[in-house]
DNA sequence: ATACATCACAATGTATACATTGAGTGACCG
DNA sequence: CGGTCACTCAATGTATACATTGTGATGTAT
């Protein structure tokens, strides 16, 4: 069932696999065999093998002892530090870019970004494109990281958000009422214009802290939404929570 | 040849490749072949695929696109972008040790090694004992890793400390003379115990901008030991670098 | 009842044959 | 001369048989 995507049976195996650890169908824990896996998804246990070595790279699976591999399971606080790490990590990068310096046509190119997320909100009480701003958000931090010039860090910003509920877009959709959201991406909105302003200006120290403090707008639509069940949809990534 | 330590082939040659990479017999940006490797090792390509599948978690190697493995090259700031990582994300722990408090076992505990480490100086001019220091070095780093009790920044730590050179003991190594090798442990003796003081303080903010500043001894033993060839050793994991 | 030895099976580890792909090479044609 | 087609080969992708190991069940002796 589910062929899903992928011209190789490695490629499939490691979609459908991740597709069921964060959609929750392989809960946080699980022990995954070989055989069970390569005859569900009807290939050989080559290729779920590699999809597993994989997965364990992206940070989804770990190796057990003695062999073989296990969901990794996150607890509640586990999530709130992949958000602070992720703060830390992009204020980390932000600062370099203020310290190091930016061209011009960088600049140029996030505020663009900037500027297409405006009109995402529209006229007063109209609508806001959900979809839209969360693409242009991912994009605007992707540019974020790359600001600084550091593969390093890139690479490592790359990791933390590959953690779905750590991502800087996952708040979007686990939105409340609507009052509520349209003031939190007004907010966000204003911090994505200071934190390029202080890049610009090689303020390195309140770009870093910004940056920082931008993250926590995940944590706080996080603890929104455990606490009143007043939200919409539920957080991208939640069924790998066990606590 | 070489036959290395490890119960399967699979460690072995794991084990070997790493030895290889890190000693620089296997270039930064070499492409790895299964078959090549296999034969030289003796082994199937089966263990040789699981090793660099290892080695690509552990960051030393890089899947490359259609397939295969490419050892990681890293230039002359990549190692100082690692060495920067590392002191904020020590940092990091170091803040949140501080916020979330620790326990009064865990301060002692640490307290322990640094008053071991003061052991390795001996008496003035007596020779310090580099191998105690460095071990004991790494024992405090991963007690302060430990102090934020969070796995998710533990980890993270952890993979930047596996780059060699940006391993808080890596400098310890490159000693260049005896006298401001040993100024520089004196100096690095005194972040250790201040870092601690912070972070029983309740410091976050102290904690963490020692932590920052105690991982750039390593950044300024790397360009001492670039510039000047006073040095005695080489660094270790210097042969990563193709700068 | 507990401790320990033994066995059996299930899971991963390994080797290897075969399939597939993709990059390079050469011939052919416009 | 340039382009494109087909061919080739080498490299990875895949399947599968077999080896090995670690764990739990089963038994017995104390």
């Amino acid at each position: 069932m589910a062929e899903s995507k992928g011209s190789t049976h490695t490629k499939r195996a490691t979609y459908e696999l991740r597709q069921r650890i964060v959609g929750g169908a392989l809960p946080g824990g699980t022990r995954l065999y070989e055989v069970a896996l390569a005859e569900e998804l009807d290939i050989s246990r080559t290729p779920v093998r590699e999809a597993m070595s994989r997965l364990a790279e992206e940070g989804l699976l770990e190796r057990a002892r003695g062999g073989g591999f296990v969901v990794r399971s996150f607890t509640y606080r586990d999530v709130i530090d992949a958000i602070e790490l992720r703060g830390v990590l992009e204020g980390t990068a932000a600062r370099i870019a203020a310290e190091r310096g930016v061209s011009a046509d960088e600049i140029r190119k996030i505020r663009g970004i900037v500027a297409q997320i405006d009109t995402c909100f529209g006229a007063i009480d109209s609508p806001v494109d959900f979809d839209r701003y969360s693409e242009l958000n991912a994009t605007f931090h992707n540019l974020l990281a790359d600001l600084c010039g550091s593969p390093i860090i890139q690479r490592e910003i790359a990791r933390v958000k590959s953690l779905p509920f750590a991502s800087p877009s996952a708040f979007v959709l686990g939105h409340a009422t609507s009052a509520a959201t349209h003031r939190t991406l007004v907010m966000a909105q204003t911090q994505h214009r200071a934190i390029v302003d202080a890049i610009e200006s090689r303020e390195g120290a309140r770009a870093e802290a910004l940056a920082r403090e931008h993250a926590r707008i995940a944590r706080e639509n996080l603890e929104t939404n455990r606490n009143g069940s007043d939200s919409g949809q539920p957080l991208p990534g939640m069924a790998l929570i066990v606590d």
